[in-house]
Parts: C-alpha cells; sequence; structure tokens
DNA sequence: TATGAATGAGCATTCATTCAT
DNA sequence: GATGAATGAATGCTCATTCAT
C-alpha cells in the first residue's frame, strides 16, 4: 500500500510491462496491427494475461506504442524548435518523423485513426510543436502561408504506405517527403484549390 | 446464341450483380476492407450465395470494386492525353483521381497492396496512362525530371486516409494535392534526399 | 394421361434422364457422394434444375444409380440361377459383383446405407436372388450351411474400400473375394464364433 | 522446469482433453466424420476453441482418435506375438480388432484414409505386427501362403461397415470375420483370381 | 419444361478477452 | 502477479434445394 512497500513488486512488472511493449513493437511493427495478442505474448516470452495486465485491451496496447513512438519524434521536434532557421527546423522534424514512420507498419496503419488525446497525450504534444514549427517558418516566409497542421497526417500516411508495397524503391518513401516539402516551400504555392 | 438469346436470363443477374457491386461499395467504403461478406449480403437484400455466385472470393469482390474504379480514373486519364498542355492534363488526372480515391475507404486501403495486374487490368492502364503524362509533362519542362510514376500510390495513400480523420477539414486532401503538385513542378525540385 | 399422348415429351425427358444419369454415375464414381449435384449438372450438360426435376433429391438420384447398378448384378445374378452348379453360380454372381462395385467409388460408399426397399426395389432382387443362390449352394453341400445372406454386403463393403486405398494393389479386391469365397465353402467352416 | 512444476496447470487442461477426445470419440462414432466441430464441443460441454487449442484442425483430432485405437490394438497384437501358436495368435488379435472396430463409426470410416505414418504412427506399428503375425503363421503352415498384410484392411472395412447396417443382426461383423479367417487357412487356398 | 440464379443454414477456423489455477 | 487454458462470437466459404424467368 505504501510507495515503499510495492516498489519491489514494481520492478519486475516494469520490467514485464518494458518486455511487453518491445514485443509489441517487434510484432505489430512486422506485421501489422492484425497481429495477434497471443504472438505478443510468446515474443515477449510472457502469457498474454501478462499483456491484458498492462494493457486492458489491445486497443490500449496499440495506443501505447503508438504514443511511445510519438514522444520520440516530438521530442525531437521540440529540440528543432531551438533552431535559429525555422525551416530547416520543420524538415529536419519531418525527416525524423519519416525515418521513424517508414519502419514500422503499425505506427503507419494506425497513423491516421483519430485516437482521444487523453489516450494519447504525445501527439497532442506533437501536433503543438509542429504546429509551432510550421508558423514560424511561415512566418520567416518559408513555408507557404496556407500550409497547415492538418496537411501533415497526411503526408506521413503517404510515408506509412510505402511498407506495403514491396515492387516499389525503398527510398520510395523519402522521394515522396521531398516532393511535398518542395511543395511546402514559401515559393511553390501555386496550385489552387479545385 | 445471339447476343439477344441470353440477355433474359442475364437480366436479373445482371441487376443483382450491380446490387452486390454498389452494396460491397457502400459497405467498404464505410467500414473498411474488414467489413464481413455477410454485410454485403445483407446490404445488397440478397443471400451470402449471391455475392459468391458473382464474385468466387472476397479478394475477388475487392479486385473488382477496385478495378471498377481504377477504370473510371484510368479512361479520364487517357482523355488528359489528349490535352496540349502536359502539366495541365497530368494535374486534371490527378484531381479526379482524388475526388474518387477521397470518398471510398476501401478503395484507399486497397490502392497500395499489390494485385497481379491480370487481376486489375484497369490498374496496369492507369500506370501506363500516368507514366505517360508525367513523362510528357517531364518532357516539355512542366514537371521535375526525377519525379516518377511510384511517387504517386503515397501520393494517392494520404488523400485516401483523409477518410480516417474526421476531426479534419473536409478539404484536407484538396489541400494535400495542391501541396504535392506544386513540389511535382518543375522548378520546385530544391530537396535533396537525406 | 395416355400412353400415347405424353410420349413425345416424355422422349426428350427421358433423353434428359439418361444424361443426368450418366453424368452422375462419371461424376460421383469419380469422386465420391461427396460430389455436388452442380457438378453432376455440368457434367450433364443441364441445369441443376433439371437435375432436380427428374430426382427431387440427391438422395433419390445416388437411389437410382445405386439400384441400376443393382438391377444390372441382379439380372446378371438371375441368370446364374440357370447353371446347373449352384456354387459356381454363386461365385461368378460375386466376381460379377465385385468387378462392378470395384469399379464405382459412390456405389461402393453407398452400399451399406441401409435404403427402403421400395426406394431400391433391384436391391431387394438382387437380395432374393443371392439368398437363393446361396439356398442351393448349401443345399448341394458346397457352401457352409450357417452362410447368410447378410454376409454378403459386408464382403462387398471391403471390396469397394479398395478404391480409397491408393497404395494398395489394384487387385486388392480380387485377393479379398477369393479369400472369402474360400472362407464359404462348405469344407472350411470351422472358426466359431466369439 | 521439473516434471512437478507445469503439472499443476495442466490437470485441468488434461481433463478437458480427455473431455473432447471421448466426446469427439462419442459423437464421430455416432454420427461420422461429417459431423461438426461444434456438435464435438457442445458433447464435450466446452467451447470450440478449447477443441481447436487442443487440436489444431478437425483432422488432427481425428488423426488422434484414430491412431489411439491404433496404439491399443497395436498393443494387444504386440501381445499376440508371445503366443507359442502363431495362427491363434493372428486369430485373437483379428477378433480384438473387430471387436474394437465395429463400434466406432468413425474409425471405421476413416480406417482406409491415407494418411502420413508421422501422423498415425501406432498404424506403423500395427501394420508391422500384424506382418510379423501373418509370416509366422504363413511359414506354420497354418495361413494361406499367398494372404497378405494388404488384406487385412478390406477385412477391417467389412466389419467397420456393420455400424451402417441397422437391420442386419449384431453379429453379423463376426460371422464375416469367421469366414474371412477361414478363408485364410493353410487348407482353405482353393480359388483362383480371375 | 429447362435453366441457372438465389437462398441460407452449416462448417472449419480465428482471436480478443476472461478467469481458474 | 503471472499463467495460459477456455470462451464464443464472428468470418469466409460451400452446397442441397427452391423458384423466377
Amino acid at each position: 500500500m505504501t510507495e515503499l512497500a510495492d516498489k519491489p513488486l514494481r520492478a519486475d512488472a516494469r520490467r514485464n510491462r518494458e518486455k511487453v511493449l518491445s514485443a509489441a513493437r517487434a510484432v505489430f511493427a512486422d506485421h501489422g496491427v492484425d497481429a495477434g495478442m497471443d504472438a505478443v505474448a510468446r515474443r515477449a516470452d510472457v502469457g498474454v494475461g501478462t499483456v491484458y495486465r498492462h494493457f486492458p485491451t489491445k486497443d490500449a496496447l496499440l495506443n501505447a506504442l503508438t504514443d511511445e513512438l510519438f514522444a520520440v519524434i516530438a521530442a525531437h521536434a521540440a529540440e528543432m524548435l531551438e533552431l535559429d532557421d525555422p525551416w530547416e527546423g520543420f524538415k529536419r522534424a519531418m525527416w525524423f518523423s519519416g525515418e521513424k514512420t517508414a519502419g514500422d507498419r503499425a505506427f503507419a496503419e494506425i497513423l491516421g485513426a483519430t485516437r482521444e488525446p487523453e489516450e494519447c497525450p504525445a501527439k497532442a504534444d506533437l501536433i503543438a510543436t509542429t504546429d509551432e514549427l510550421m508558423r514560424r517558418a511561415i512566418e520567416a516566409d518559408r513555408m507557404r502561408p496556407d500550409a497547415m497542421i492538418d496537411d501533415i497526417p497526411l503526408l506521413m500516411c503517404g510515408i506509412g504506405s510505402a511498407i506495403d508495397m514491396p515492387h516499389s524503391r525503398p527510398d520510395a518513401w523519402r522521394r515522396h517527403l521531398a516532393i511535398v516539402l518542395d511543395g511546402l516551400r514559401a515559393e511553390a504555392a501555386s496550385e489552387e484549390l479545385r
């Protein structure tokens, strides 16, 4: 009950939680969100029950996984906020984000799915940070003024989809990102909405 | 024996085939490819057996659905080949394609999935036509010379993903396409791959 | 109603009935009783409806098929009744029966199934004739006196089963019949029931 | 780690496995191999999932069932190898085998089906043992020299078929076996193959 | 009357989740 | 707490039979 009393137990539990998370990351990254909970448990060398002790539903596990990645990306994006050149900061944030997304099938599949902010706090962070990066870049006349935070998820979805297209080149997502970034430059804006 | 001779029997069947196709389109567009065949049948007001009579497997139904849309898009793209301005032709083809993709969740989900060309003949057509449109636009110095046909599916995936993001604006995909098109212009190329 | 009034129509119908029967014979003989009615119809180059017009259920078709074979065998057995040597007559009836059974998977599968005599009139005939052949052979002291008509179906089942055992020799059923016939001779009886 | 360590968990599972096996035995014995897995589960008072946990496919369940019976028969046959009188040993093995076969419809149906030896190890055993019993009986001039192991399955099939013939006497299979055994004696051989 | 499209119960199998040990 | 066995609704698909044309 006291903080001290259950610390020892938590040490074990925390280790298990990590084992589950990293197994889940591997399994879902490889096989997509349709992979089964049993596969996760097996990979974690743990019973399914243990998986469920830490994450009440598959969705919760997926959320945790996703948010973890969001957290990494958000942290990097926050660092980019320190750069003097806001456009450079935005670009680097995008390249980093792409790198993470492209290697994780489940993350790519989930990216777009709407989840409540309280389930994905890091996602909210990332959105806020990216928004700020964009605002600054626009202010500095480096990004087209009509660019919006909503444009980013679509870009990321394209990047994530590259995983499912085995016939296309491995650098497909890099080409895509380069094109979008060029399209986001201040001087690029010319296409009118239809 | 004549064309007319076997129409009578098929009149009903054809109507049912259409019913199935349009129910499938609705169901899969709404709920994605994981929707069940029973749901399709129910929506078509038809027994499951009927669905299976027209399409031997779920995959075949999905293929038919997809290819149908590919065919529409490919036909439009072929018309765009007639235009004098190759860049304009390419752009219009993309806008049309986006319009079709944005409303169909299943189509968006399937877009990337590799399927044998013989199962999706229209897809092959579309690829060939789009390739030609791009080749001409590049030749006319209107499109960046490093653009490739492989870039298009990623773009389309982003557009399709807009369906799964109910909180974002309805014109999200339009903004995305505009950005990508601007990024594809001849004068836009400046981002280097990392 | 009169014989003459519906003969013309029956000519067509009878031809169709024959087509169905022979298709069914081929299909069931090849693939066993689990073959589908559609397969029969396709082989007969006829719609399923036509099959059902002539035979109200799959079971009825199977009955007809079986009974037809029973009729052939029964006719032959009846001829054997003419022979002077009753044991020889019985033996020949069995060899003939084996020959027919061994080539027809469905017949073999069905042989044992109890069917109402009115559904299989020829079976009743065959039983009666075989019974008589056995009675005479016993009376002539050529067959063991405790032999019964009930022993025959079990023998036939063994013969029919040879079809499903691809690894065994093609003459397996012949060896089996020879053994049983030797076991049925008057002088063979020595094994007591347990 | 030790044998005892994992017994506790398995106590329940093993009981369930037995429940499933015996339910399956009952259901398949009664209704043949076409009985459904749901029926097995219902009879075992267990969810279908449990049946599948223990046996990955219906085929595996059938194999287990069959092989279990083969094992019992094979064990008995091995004992018969100890007898001084090889013919008596063979006979007893057959009577035992008949007793087991006659009560199990599924076993009878499956008997002939070719299965990979690794799926049915006991079947291979039984074949080897029976072969040896026959070899010895022939060597001792008690069995006809042309008898082969391949003759046995046909005999067993006949015995198994007795289940499907409710109108015939309950001792039908016993009569059949007696006849075949008499036909297998050394002094019986006289029928020539046709 | 012949046709073959339509029907829908039924089957083997999977998998997120619960719970006895 | 951890385990993994148990659960059962759901899924894709088949096939005997019916019925509109």
